[in-house]
DNA sequence: ATAATTACTGACTCACTGGTCATTAAGAGC
DNA sequence: GCTCTTAATGACCAGTGAGTCAGTAATTAT
């Protein structure tokens, strides 16, 4: 009865792997985390590590792609499945998408991508083309489609819709340097802005049916 | 008639240590600086570095000082000394001041302080009592002079005077990371993100006087 | 001029960690 | 059971870079 020293598990380690190193590099940040650690905290040797991932490069890379696909499919299926109105759809569905955004990875997504982004030219734009391009384009959609209702009055946020996720990065740096200081309510912080921004935008009563 | 190898300035070489390594550090960021680079660039020794700074990380936390001390002071006298209305002050001296952010060393400020702020407690704590502490409460006042005045609605916007802030944090890590793909129009976001705003909290026509 | 002081140099150490590889053993196939 | 493949190990190597320190030379004091 001798209990085998390892299992091989070939298909669930790469996956575990990540996860552990998504771990790893939120205490640490990606330079002073340990590839030795990574896979400590995976329950393997250093060795296995690097027959899944060429090099510590590959292996961010890989986290940042774990983090990034699955929700940005979530807002996209969410943007065209909904028949609400544009005001309706901010207040409701995108409101609560982004009161999400502070306490999920993709907040050391952020801080991971701050840090190292400018050294990783190709992440980088991989992150631009799926993520920040397509963001764009979905929330000008929106915009435009309130506008063409009558609800929204034409002004220049079509042409910054960073400025609608504006207030999820300060969300997002808060938690992370001064949570200890000032706790921060991130969820009525964002609430207040799609107030604010709605009201700027909403045209004057009286508009179209 | 030898000239001598080097001059004796005792005076002059912590600041000029400092910038050499806030430059070293906006390249590479700080963990992957090497000390050595910043002594070669303030064109003295590896040695004679650690006779002003005794560790890297010490050198660290002046670079940040530097960078941090003035600009407050900058911003706070503009709102102390100013006897614009708030509407006025939002759209003249704040909106300057903010447009200037983005392509000013406190880009790197920000990059530093997401990537490494975790790791080192009491500088983050030095930066929240030294900017953003007393940043906030300066807009806060602001904000609140507009309602006392009756130039602005009541609105949360008191609660979260972070809220006018939040798209610098957008320009500056959109340059960072993006000015290569699409590159952006920061004066102008920032410029529409303070007519948003205002037209949002502006207090409905027929006010005081 | 000479001595005393100290700003400054640069070669060295040493800990650390990314990446390799020879070896081992789990599990599949016969 | 026996053999073969390959998942998995862990000791090792080599590069690197933070921090040290014995010595040097610029400057000041006498």
């Amino acid at each position: 009865m001798t209990k085998p020293r390892y299992r091989r598990r070939k298909e669930e380690r790469p996956a575990e792997i990540t996860q552990a190193a998504m771990e790893t590099f939120a205490e640490h940040g990606y330079a002073a985390a340990r590839v030795d650690d990574v896979a400590k905290r995976a329950g393997i040797s250093k060795g296995l590590l690097y027959l899944y991932f060429k090099t510590k490069e590959e292996l961010f890379k890989a986290v940042i792609r774990s983090v990034v696909v699955p929700r940005v499919d979530a807002l996209r299926t969410a943007i065209t499945d909904s028949d609400l109105s544009a005001e309706e759809f901010l207040r409701g569905p995108f409101l609560e998408f982004i009161q999400k955004l502070p306490d999920s990875p993709a907040r050391i997504v952020v801080r991971l991508l701050v840090a190292e982004g400018p050294k990783h030219p190709d992440l980088t734009a991989y992150y631009y083309d799926q993520v920040v391009s397509s963001g764009m384009d979905a929330l000008r959609q929106l915009i435009d489609k309130g506008v063409k209702q009558g609800e929204f009055r034409q002004s220049r946020l079509d042409e910054f819709p960073q400025l609608l996720i504006a207030p999820v990065l300060v969300s997002i740096i808060w938690k992370t340097l001064f949570e200890k200081h000032l706790p921060l309510d991130t969820d009525k912080l964002l609430q207040t802005h799609i107030d604010l921004i709605v009201t700027a935008i909403k045209a004057p009563a009286g508009g179209a049916t």
